[in-house]
DNA sequence: CATTTTAGCTAAATCGTTTAAGTAGCAAGG
DNA sequence: CCTTGCTACTTAAACGATTTAGCTAAAATG
């Protein structure tokens, strides 16, 4: 509310700004200033209401404890909820976020970067774009702490936090083929994500595993642009090829074909089942026999926040890649 | 990546750093720089890659163009759609976005707006939370740009973007009076939010409006812990009490009520409707019919940024109220 | 008693900007 | 020829902290 500064202060105490400046940093003792003086000082700044300058304090030490984050969506419910855990977890060790959305455009992305990089965050936390890699390359070359969350590139390494895709891809699946079914059907969201492709890849090997032959017929690709015509087109030919089962690799496919598949199994004797990658919360009162996926998303933003602070703190780039299971929740 | 600064380039051409200043900030004919004075430096600026320091800049200007954005829960989907639109609204004049949540605590979101003030935002975005009175006040003597959005507080002044929440759930209650409905129950969300009242507010008005006596038996207040035993209490009574509708203050009520309503339903004969305050985008695949009040959350983030804007360009806090009208859908 | 050490503090530079005030040189006005 | 005014710049002081180097007086050392 006012703006009291060190020497403000100082002045009031006929003190030096020194004086002020490591009493207010905990460095009385280290710098030898006497417990008196160091309680007067104290005191007069209580009584001023005396606050730190973030600005100044940032200028002059280049740390602004604040991290930068970008995600694809923050509308998105699960991007929502990680940047809530990494609000949390970022609280804790006394950082503030800043958040941009990216809309999976790395254009946009890269933007963001740019921005934060001059507001001088002291690291990123990116759910990277399509296309990222080489501006991600260019913040490790440049030294700057950067962690990768939910997706990365296999081209480069990097500090990544990510769920078990493929694993649980594959467990998924496989818990539907142990219940006999076999012709399984998958629509998959198709934008150049490397957790999708891996979720594809666990549904494909869930099948080799298995002895069940690949179909191609069954894989259907749905890209961002008109996915809810998309989504219901690729269900629409699923259902007509006869499938028992169909993966939706994400929760959003999900919710998009579950309408036609409510559909269609009040139409028809033959019920097809639902297993997806992700839920949302409200899917559990659908009445639909649903197998799905939970991702631990506040561990993921923990860890990433971890992460962060680690090279903030140590002032080197680690190249660590933590995976992190998924849970597989059955709703009958 | 670098770090070239104003003084890096004022050596490299041998020209004063004031100058370089005014030609980056286009003020080069304002400041009757010559135009070959200013190519040159544009193009040296370029050359080696400069970018202005926000924190030398905010210190020195005062501005950080950045705002603080303080909300309930950011992994709420209502808060975390406000961000993005916030978000988006506040690039378009050059803002970035700090967040925060409160959990409806009012020592945090005290605490979250001491921190962003330390931070120097040019302004503040509020979802106030209860006994947050009196630091808006502090905030408004101290000139702060400040906007209260989807709550407010009825003792205090200030600028305020809200719903219509009082005619908006007259208008839901009302359509279900006109179906001919007579008990009407009211599950509300009681924790001293002003909007939560004014929608017990509207009930209470569409039943004295159409003659429909008001019967204490029939509205339950439910509070902030233990939510889920509570709204489920509540609505069993209600069950019990045979009313023909129920009416949820919002949108996180009814979704735990619609579970033992479907219940109900489905088991008796006598069928109970739902209506209710906002919603969450799945309960159109519910099956129940419901009529649901869509709040304009776009709109609402919209009208924050330009009315902070609007402080923050003028330097004078406006007093300036906008209440916004919800859509009502029905889902048959 | 001269010298070194130490306790307790201060001066001044620095971070990278912005900006009020000034200056040198030249043209125009009276 | 002196003043005024303009052009195209520069100087230096902020903004509010941190931090390095140093200073003074008293205490310890030999």
């Amino acid at each position: 509310m006012k703006k009291v500064s060190l020497a403000d202060i100082s002045k009031e105490l006929g003190v030096s700004k020194t004086l002020v400046s490591f009493v207010m940093n905990g460095k009385a003792e280290e710098m030898r200033i006497s417990e008196e003086m160091t309680e007067k000082v104290l005191l007069k700044a209580k009584e001023m209401g005396y606050k730190a300058n973030y600005l100044a304090k940032a200028l002059r030490t280049g740390k602004s404890n604040t991290i930068g984050l970008i995600v694809a969506d923050i509308s998105n419910t699960f991007f929502a909820k990680l940047a809530r855990s990494i609000e949390d977890e970022a609280i804790k060790y006394g950082y503030n976020v800043i958040f941009g959305s990216s809309d999976e455009d790395s254009k946009k992305s890269t933007k963001l970067i740019d921005v934060f990089l001059d507001k001088k965050v002291d690291g990123l936390i990116i759910c990277p774009s399509k296309g990222d890699e080489n501006y991600i390359k260019k913040l490790q070359k440049a030294k700057i702490p950067n962690v990768m969350v939910d997706r990365y590139f296999s081209n480069i390494e990097g500090n990544i936090v990510v769920v078990n895709n493929k694993e649980g891809a594959f467990q998924i699946v496989e818990g539907q083929i142990k219940k006999r079914y076999k012709r399984i059907g998958c629509v998959n969201f198709n934008v150049g994500l490397i957790q999708m492709d891996y979720r594809l890849e666990g549904y494909k090997a869930a099948l080799v595993a298995n002895e069940i032959e690949y179909d191609d017929q069954l894989v259907k690709n749905v890209s961002f642009e008109n996915i809810e015509e998309k989504a219901e087109k690729a269900v629409k030919e699923l259902l007509e090829n006869d499938v028992e089962v169909i993966f939706f690799t994400n929760n959003h496919l999900a919710f998009l074909g579950l309408k036609l598949i409510k559909e269609h199994n009040r139409k028809n004797k033959r019920q097809v089942s639902i297993c997806s990658f992700d839920s949302y919360a409200f899917m559990d009162l659908l009445e639909v026999p649903i197998v799905y996926g939970v991702q631990p998303i506040s561990l993921l933003g923990k860890n990433a926040v971890d992460l962060i602070v680690k090279q903030i703190d140590s002032d080197t780039l680690v190249n660590e890649k933590r995976v992190l299971p998924i849970d597989i929740l059955e709703i009958k």
